[in-house]
DNA sequence: ACGCGCTACTAAGACATCCTTAGTATGGGT
DNA sequence: ACCCATACTAAGGATGTCTTAGTAGCGCGT
């Protein structure tokens, strides 16, 4: 079977994306630079969840919403991660073709 | 402060829209029956958080995807609770507005 | 008023998971 | 060969969750 979380594959996706090293990116992310490369590297191989607090300073680093993480959909998760930089008038128009 | 989690907010948001009691929210997402009240209500209030396969069993109850639970943003949390009910034509003329 | 059922909620120990430490293995560059 | 960066892992201590057992409040039927 897949074995491995969505989480952790969304961010291998958004690491690589960023080109950092696992270590570099926990250390960006505020974890000790002594355990930063395992615990990267526990949360990409899907040995362990991180909490939401340190997602939420890896996605912070990656410039992803948290909410990508957990997305199984491809195409839900590529809006996500748009989102962000998206215009008012974008918005807009994205409300009306919802509703 | 905020206090408790985002996870926790959405929680409650989409039990409460469901109709249901926090009981009989766990006991549907397959908690056994002596631990769902606790365990959900835990999860409401902040005290834990859900693991990932519970998250999304409750997520399946409430027909919410689960990206929902970790979405701060207002306008983009609505937009993720409404996409499974797109159809496909409306879907594509989101990518149009994104791209 | 009383009991009954349902709801929300909580403390605390049992239990599971994560984090830190220490280390291996591989490959690139000099 | 040597050094350094990178990816990765085992194991135990640290930290979190889950179960159990229970409290308190409210509405309703008798």
């Amino acid at each position: 079977m897949s074995e491995v979380s969505i989480v952790a594959k969304r961010l291998r996706e958004a690491r690589l994306r960023a080109g950092l090293s696992q270590k570099q990116l926990g250390i960006q992310a505020g974890i000790d630079e002594l355990s930063a490369s395992a615990r990267v590297n526990q949360y990409e191989r899907g040995k362990h969840m991180p909490d939401l607090q340190t997602l939420t300073r890896l996605a912070s680093i990656l410039g992803t919403p948290v909410p990508y993480f957990y997305c199984e959909d491809a195409e839900l998760a590529d809006f996500i991660a748009r989102f962000p930089s998206l215009s008012r008038a974008q918005r807009r128009k994205l409300s009306r073709t919802i509703d």
